[in-house]
DNA sequence: CACACGCATGGGAGCGCTCCCACCAATTTG
DNA sequence: CAAATTGGTGGGAGCGCTCCCATGCGTGTG
């Protein structure tokens, strides 16, 4: 493999035997054929399609000179033909169930987004972003049709945590090879997570560590597995340590800062306060931070606080947040090698993997002593 | 790989009428034919293929049947069998030359990607959104291979107003059927975009209207034929005024707020600092506005402010902005549609199209009487 | 020295569609 | 009333690949 390939066929190639002079270069629409690449160099299809296709059981001499004349021809085999006599198409799909202002706007669907990608281009596969066009209302039905009926993908990938979601219901009932990034409580389509109710579970008791004992939490909407998860985790680390579950230390937020925000300042308000909040988001924190800001109080030392992500927000926060860092990289990235298994393989019995989640203990929980260096976004 | 053929062909064509029970329903690697669905429904191949792709010439009882057997199947036709036979692969391109965590930050791309998402499932295409991985530093001339050599795509739109891209090059090298969202100052290649130049000119002589004599401006980069257009448009005004184009007067910065803001700060120091400025985005007119009130200046009495590109934060500012409104989701649906227009004429000549932008008159230029009525993001 | 056994290569039969052309009524036309 | 036209349908030949099987060859074994 050279890099100089552009030059090539364009100016150069003199010494071509066969090859026609390639001075206007080939438009792409006229086609060139595995056949017409055979005959130009004396060998059958079989063998071209071998070279192409990194087939060992050709002899060098022929597979160097089968590849001189795809490269000065400027030969590209034709995806349609490969897909229909393969059943590959080479093209995987990645859908996030959410009106497109939101995917674009969320730190974690852009680092899902971008490591799916970067994984994607790895392993030689196209990545097909579904985008919901919102404006025509689809419904599930009719983009599962539309995409995955023809067969157009190999396989999907699913960024959802969303409870009830038409289309991964679909996916799982046809069968179609698909992985979550999350987890859908009931079906046992495989999936790729953090263990949100064991990270949450951890994150608490760290705040028990430090001695608290009135904990309150604001959590993320309903609808979403991993907040009821976190929720889960949060009351399991209470029960362990045989305190009461006080529902009004629980306030359902959505993930934003500004709803947090508002919460904490209820959750502050009540009669007998918590002394620590665990927030499922980071963001939420920073909501909870500015509340107490401006309540007075000092943060760690009247209100301890616990964020969820690890993202750069609870890092910059004045104190620095304590924060649960998710391995976002690495959910999109095994997303999509558990995707090429089922590919594979799509009669295996579903496959389902936790992704380890690590605590970042800064100032805001109370651990003065956080580590100086900043290490945040440094996924395997 | 072993047999993973499943018998469905072996065992023998048991003539079941029509309508095997769907109680199951069918797995998507199921595969059903067209051939099969003629069967079922007692017509050729042909006349199933008529009916699929809307073609008048069947009668209506055979029409009702076919489609019938058809929802009853679950039958969806083989995107790859259709692309090899008819040339079109139903899926064009979406490129954004640019690293994922610009794209999906950027207020423009984000309106472009959606209008282009919505048009395409209008005119019932699928969309690709191709992602550069910059991680692994992907040359043009790959991407070129991977995804347009092999005919995936129909046709690709690439929003970029980049001087020297090069992915750009290699496609009006190929005639490949591409269409630009931005221009670019050379190749002949199909293009939308907004007259930059006519709007920055008038947009400067909006403020030359006001009675400005020092007028100054902060340009984007250099290497964006928009921020190179946009300058022109400026100088032209204040040349068509009689007005000397002084050097010190310009100042370059990136489109962002900061950028735009110590540019300002340099713009407003010098001996004879201009009484307004044209900042080529929103942003940067945000960011001017901020050195302004660091400076203690008020806007728009000791200095007017124009900005560029209609978006919200303009119109969030206090005072409000003055800004040229550009129509993002037109030029996103009009390159759609000329896309189109070149996939099914690729011989014919390429197409420029300008589409008109619009002046929003605010606080900031001196408009005290602004139209009270936010008028905002409404495209055509 | 006949035989089996790799190994490199060629040939043929699909994959599941579209599209052109042929065909056959049932009309319309000269 | 024969001929031409029309609308509806079927058949066949691809589209450009992959994959299975057959073939020819050189080398190792009994």
């Amino acid at each position: 493999m050279t890099s100089d390939r552009d030059d090539h066929n364009l100016n150069g190639a003199q010494e071509s035997d066969a090859a026609k002079p390639a001075s206007t270069p080939r438009r792409s629409h006229e086609r060139l054929s595995l056949e017409e690449i055979a005959r130009l160099s004396g060998v059958s299809r079989s063998t071209v399609s071998r070279v192409i296709n990194d087939d060992a059981r050709v002899s060098d001499a022929v597979r160097a000179r089968v590849q001189r004349i795809i490269a000065e021809q400027n030969y590209f085999p034709n995806a349609a033909a490969r897909s229909l006599a393969s059943r590959r198409t080479g093209i995987i799909g990645l859908l996030i169930p959410r009106a497109i202002e939101w995917v674009f706007g969320d730190r974690f669907f852009q680092l899902i987004i971008k490591s799916i990608a970067t994984t994607a281009n790895r392993t030689e596969q196209q990545l097909m972003l579904l985008l919901e066009s919102s404006e025509s209302g689809e419904s599930a039905q009719r983009l599962f049709n539309r995409v995955i009926g023809g067969r157009h993908l190999d396989g999907i990938v699913v960024v959802s945590s969303e409870i009830d979601e038409p289309l991964v219901e679909l996916l799982d009932r046809y069968h179609f090879p698909s992985v979550l990034v999350g987890r859908h409580p009931t079906l046992e389509m495989s999936f790729v997570d953090v263990d949100n109710q064991h990270a949450a579970r951890l994150a608490v008791e760290h705040l028990l560590s430090h001695g608290h004992r009135r904990i309150g939490m604001i959590g993320g909407p309903d609808n979403l597995i991993a907040a009821i998860d976190r929720r889960a985790g949060y009351m399991q680390a209470l029960s362990a340590a045989r305190l009461p579950v006080d529902p009004q230390l629980y306030r359902a937020a959505g993930f934003d800062q500004l709803q947090a925000k508002q919460a904490a300042h209820e959750l502050l308000a009540i009669e007998e306060p918590p002394t620590a909040i665990f927030a499922a988001s980071d963001a939420m924190a920073v909501g909870a931070l500015e509340a107490a800001q401006e309540r007075g109080l000092r943060v760690p030392d009247d209100l301890a606080l616990f964020g969820f992500d690890g993202s750069e927000v609870a890092a910059a926060a004045n104190p620095p947040i304590s924060t649960v860092l998710q391995p976002i990289p690495g959910l999109g990235q095994e997303g999509v090698v558990m995707l090429n298994q089922r590919i594979d393989a799509p009669d295996a019995p579903p496959m389902h993997r936790f992704l380890p989640t690590e605590l970042l203990l800064r100032a805001s929980c109370g651990c003065t002593n956080a580590a100086p260096a900043n290490q945040e976004g440094v996924g395997g």
